[in-house]
DNA sequence: CAGGCTGAATTGTCTAGGACAATTCAGCTA
DNA sequence: TAGCTGAATTGTCCTAGACAATTCAGCCTG
């Protein structure tokens, strides 16, 4: 029930495994029995005890398994085989330099990810900061943000970032987003669209949301965010307590493509017709087949552009239906 | 695997439960075995089916256990028995009202409860400003936020509260206390101590790291946070990295007391001995039993006081040992 | 050669009771 | 009152089988 904390954990338990990888315990002990792997000893009591390099290799295991490998395909395989696949799959270029004015002083995104590396916390912030009252918060969150996101995130998927690195990156641009959006002169009661803002509950990355209401608050909407991860029907309800015309998802490339589709149809059936839905986001349930009543987009520039296509189909003098 | 979207939910999953009343699948099923209740249905494919009676009973039996109450003793009894015991053993009281100078413009915690009711947004935040411009940043978080979280909780747990009017509130919340530490001047490099926030994998609450950050914070320590759900690796991984002083941890009355209790001896036989940890929260297993090694901040009031402490001990001329 | 259908393989989670270490209680003694 | 001891309680682990949901691979059609 409690576990004898050794001097020495040269092993683990199976809830130790569960807690450190994300990985159920039935689907381990089902692993085992399948595919051989892993296949821990057993404790004086006859618990499975985990070696740590097991555990090592479970967790690229469920780094690949993310990215969209099969368990039957790479669970057998040697630890060597696993990390080659992992090194290999890289994926789009990205923008590395964002420029100011013409060429001159420039900003290098290379220069983040080496703080993010070198841990230097305060630098980075600063570095943010700075970037953000320099280029602006519309490029700064495009420019800048949207790239590095991809970067971290791809750096993370190679096992080239630890998760405490990208927290402290995901909280240090949380930070100067919120900090930037709190200085954009509040919307009268008037402005129009309004839009709610928020995730489906599958989504934990929140800083996607962040960059979508930074941009319309500079637009001039007026935005009401739950953050992430609100069930279905709450979604649908704070729609119409708070009356908004627009419901914005923020869906990133860590969903289950279906259920950003499933939701997104569902959400439709259950909002009333006038509410437009755009959906934004890294997903590639995005790009992939429409889904009627739902704008998608899956550029940050698209916004600024549907807010002006919204303002000019609800023009004043001529109330939709 | 995934459940079959029904228009109207009447019944529960047991992983739905596990995920809804943080008891565990095994446990549920033993307590049915054992005590007869749940007495779950059973759906078209043979499983449990819970139902919404039964959860909410389920909610209630959890919190008797965190008090204290045995499983065998509370588990079978009807639900009058259950709520009269949750009743009678009302614990602490609130404070209702801030007061600022002696008695004049006071704060009342109920016109905020009210605006969320009435989904006044933008009001919302507007007050949350205001209060805590009047009332400065640790009188608001210990003053205002504190017992509101707590107001806020109840009436969730009462059912008095929908999921987004929570989200509403702790987005409201978040924004104004990230702007108020934005605007508390930085430390130099050389204040002490150096703090490490975060929480562990099982913690989905934000808002009580951010109160304890904005403490410390004002308190001159030179804070790093890595935001909410950090693995135990990682939190060793980044107090090594970042060289701090002190870890502290969130563990709010949501998260598993076992998993508190297992996780910080964990955490306490991987750290080096001389980092200190702070845990804080609303836990109940902070109350429980003492953790060698391992500093309980049950009260916000307390963080101040230990962060003293600290310096008391750690004194320049006098290194530790 | 793209796109849709169908049957087969894959995969995570559920089921059943049995077992037992850790914790807590209750009764006894000094 | 305090400390010890045996009994009861309780959560988690065990095995092995089952099956719905998802994905794959092959085939056919336009």
């Amino acid at each position: 029930m409690n576990f004898r904390a050794q001097s020495e954990p040269l092993t683990m338990s199976i809830a130790g495994v569960e807690r450190d990888t994300g990985l159920a315990k039935d689907t381990l002990r089902v692993w085992e029995r399948r595919y051989g792997f892993p296949q821990p000893g057993r404790d004086a009591f006859g618990e499975r005890a985990y070696t740590l390099s097991d555990v090592e290799k479970l967790r690229v295991i469920k780094r690949l398994l993310d990215q969209g490998h099969r368990p039957g395909r790479i669970v057998a395989l040697p630890i060597e085989e696993l990390q080659r696949l992992s090194q290999g799959m890289s994926g789009e270029r990205v923008h590395w330099v964002a420029q100011v004015d013409e060429g001159e002083a420039e900003v290098d995104l290379r220069d983040f990810m080496q703080m993010i590396k070198e841990h230097r916390a305060e630098d980075l912030r600063r570095a943010f900061s700075q970037a953000a009252i320099t280029l602006g918060l519309t490029r700064f969150v495009t420019e800048v943000v949207a790239p590095l996101n991809v970067m971290v995130g791809e750096a993370w998927m190679r096992g080239a970032l630890e998760v405490f690195e990208e927290h402290l990156y995901t909280e240090s641009v949380t930070t100067v987003i919120r900090h930037a959006i709190g200085s954009v002169p509040e919307q009268g009661h008037h402005s129009t669209p309004k839009v709610l803002l928020t995730t489906f509950p599958q989504e934990s990355h929140a800083v996607g949301l962040l960059m979508a209401q930074s941009i319309m608050a500079i637009e001039g909407c007026r935005c009401v965010s739950l953050g992430i991860q609100t069930p279905l029907r709450d979604i649908v309800l704070a729609a119409k307590a708070h009356q908004v015309d627009v419901v914005a998802l923020s869906c990133s490339m860590s969903m289950n493509p279906n259920q950003v589709v499933d939701g997104l149809q569902e959400l439709r059936s259950m909002l009333p017709a006038h509410m437009v839905i755009w959906a934004g986001g890294s997903s590639p349930a995005l790009r992939r087949r429409e889904i009627p009543g739902m704008v998608p987009l899956t550029q940050l520039g698209d916004i600024a552009q549907e807010v002006r296509k919204w303002r000019a189909a609800h023009a004043p003098k001529a109330p939709q239906r």
